[in-house]
DNA sequence: CATGAATGAGTTTTCATTCAT
DNA sequence: CATGAATGAAAACTCATTCAT
């Protein structure tokens, strides 16, 4: 691994997490991000281009997480279903228990840097995106067995996604409770909404 | 003449709203806004106390609309299902046709504008928000006909209204495409999430 | 009297008296002024070429209204030291009276407007300035008299009336009290500082 | 090195001092602060936290000098009226000598700024003010010794210092001459005023 | 490598002044 | 004469980025 562990890269990109996610990209100048990581401003230029470069390092490094954590639980000899109801909670519980990286995440999707960011990977030449290509495999097993409704993989994607997505935002925010057994519901609900 | 319909106040927002939607709140500056409308910069502090407040005028007006479009189409002797399915599909349509008021309404729901604002609207005394109430009746009466499974209200907003933003989102983008037949599938498996 | 008594502009000119010592020069626009006295904003510029002007006209207006005071109560006849007296008492009192204009000429004497007019007296061709020749003649006379000290006429107006502004202004913040009899002491150190 | 004497913030507060000085708060941008201090108008905001507060500190500076000199030059051991010759003297003269300074004060004094200032060192909890104390002493240490009229002190220090500055502020403008002779002759009127 | 003082382009906002009605 | 909507130049202030140390 020649990306070497460097310990300030790594106090740069945890602050830069936690004060994006709580005050935003423009409420939170460079300044502030170095203070936290106790480095001088100057340094985060030695790890990262620009500050746009940093958040996209950073939702880099969020979706490699996130990709991980499909990867590890990912067994593909359980039934279809017990994979995604699997999935689902997984994901749900990753965000319920990372609000900052969660927080990040939605503000970087709709944000010009997340349409950007989203363009690149569908129309450029996305040589290897091995997490989207297991849900999408995902997707296209469910569909042959006739388990899953033959319907587009991005949409079947919004339709188990977005209900997550929304559900983990009112969870943080604070709008909602949300107890294990309701996480089972709603993921229970996503997969309605997909099946066949 | 009521309201006193202003022509100058409309090309502010409408040129807001649009350059808004596609460079974000912080790429768009009051002078880039004043330009298109092709009035001087002063004239926006006539009618805006501040950027900050233009922006919510912008969405207290979506909004407005929104509510308008589901309190046209709501009949309350349609069947639960009907109504749901003509709320899921006259709103994806309307983004899709909107694609502008999209864009604008997804970055301002997920920056602290958004927050704010939701947040004063679920903790606040919320007088009256005729829209949202006719939705909180909608799922009740799903659940008191036993039609629609017994979650709470905000959780089965998610699972209905999560996948038809995320869809729209994608074919705004451009990044799948939406034929009237894939509306419906998509606003059925909605549908199937929330239903029992 | 050719300058025909006008109801607007003297509306003007009282509101922009008030409203500057309050707030200031910069601290008050234009249409606060107009506002106030009840007209539009574009009045103005119709009796004063500019807010400059029509603070140049308010201390003209001031000026006039202060050896208005002197003449009215100078007596030729009385003996030069109440003379005296009573023109240093009629000026604190009608300052103390008057506390917005003694606020406005303050803050006109003390800023670029003063100096510039100031100036302009001491320098121009100053035609005819009955007030200050008064003063002149009583300074002049005072020395002939040989009941004042032999000092520039300037030095000896510094003071008899730098006390008196200086007083006035305490006064007017609210940092001293000043009765009757404590007004005619100080008046008294006035006459003390200039007599022989 | 103590108090990091820093070349750019004296610059600026230099400056600013020269600038205000001639063209008052009001017609002195940052940027030309800036430009006359060889900095970059931003740097001003490294300094100072906004330019009121450089405006506060330029105040506070000067007092702190002047305070200085006072202290310097009081000898306990005088007796009363040469104490206050001197005093007299050597404030008129530093005035005479740092026009500049004279200006700022002046305008800083008949502002929002200095009443706000005032109002806070009369009515505040002056913890220490020693430069003021002295004074205050003095004053009262004369009415003891039956040396001064016994008035309050503010009268008196008005009465003393009323016309020092109206003086000073002739002899800046250059309305007047003021060679070391009439200087004493007019700081000796100023002790007129106030001893018995 | 690391720093943080310095920068100045860019942002929001104000307000004296104009001019069509 | 009177108006007040419209203007845009100018102001204070911020902050991503650089570079001398």
């Amino acid at each position: 691994m020649q990306e070497s562990y460097c310990e300030k890269k790594e106090a740069i990109l945890a602050s830069a997490m936690e004060l994006i996610a709580e005050h935003g990209f423009h409420g939170t100048p460079t300044s502030m991000i170095a203070e936290k990581a106790g480095v001088g401003t100057g340094t985060i230029y030695r790890y990262f281009e620009s500050k746009d470069e940093l958040i996209y390092a950073l939702h880099k490094e969020l979706e490699r997480k996130i990709k991980k954590l499909i990867l590890d639980r990912y067994n593909p000899n359980d039934p279809l279903r017990v994979r995604f109801m699997l999935l689902g909670k997984v994901i749900l519980r990753y965000f319920i228990d990372n609000p900052n990286e969660f927080r990040f995440l939605e503000q970087f999707v709709y944000s010009p840097y997340g349409i950007a960011c989203r363009r690149e990977k569908i129309f450029g030449n996305n040589n290897q995106d091995n997490g989207n290509d297991i849900l999408k495999e995902l997707f296209n097993e469910g569909i042959a067995q006739q388990v899953i409704r033959e319907m587009p993989v991005a949409i079947l994607h919004s339709l188990f996604f977005g209900p997550i997505m929304s559900v983990a935002r009112d969870r943080i925010l604070g709008f909602i409770e949300l107890d294990e057994a309701m996480i089972t519901r709603t993921i229970e609900s996503c997969w309605n909404a997909v099946k066949l």
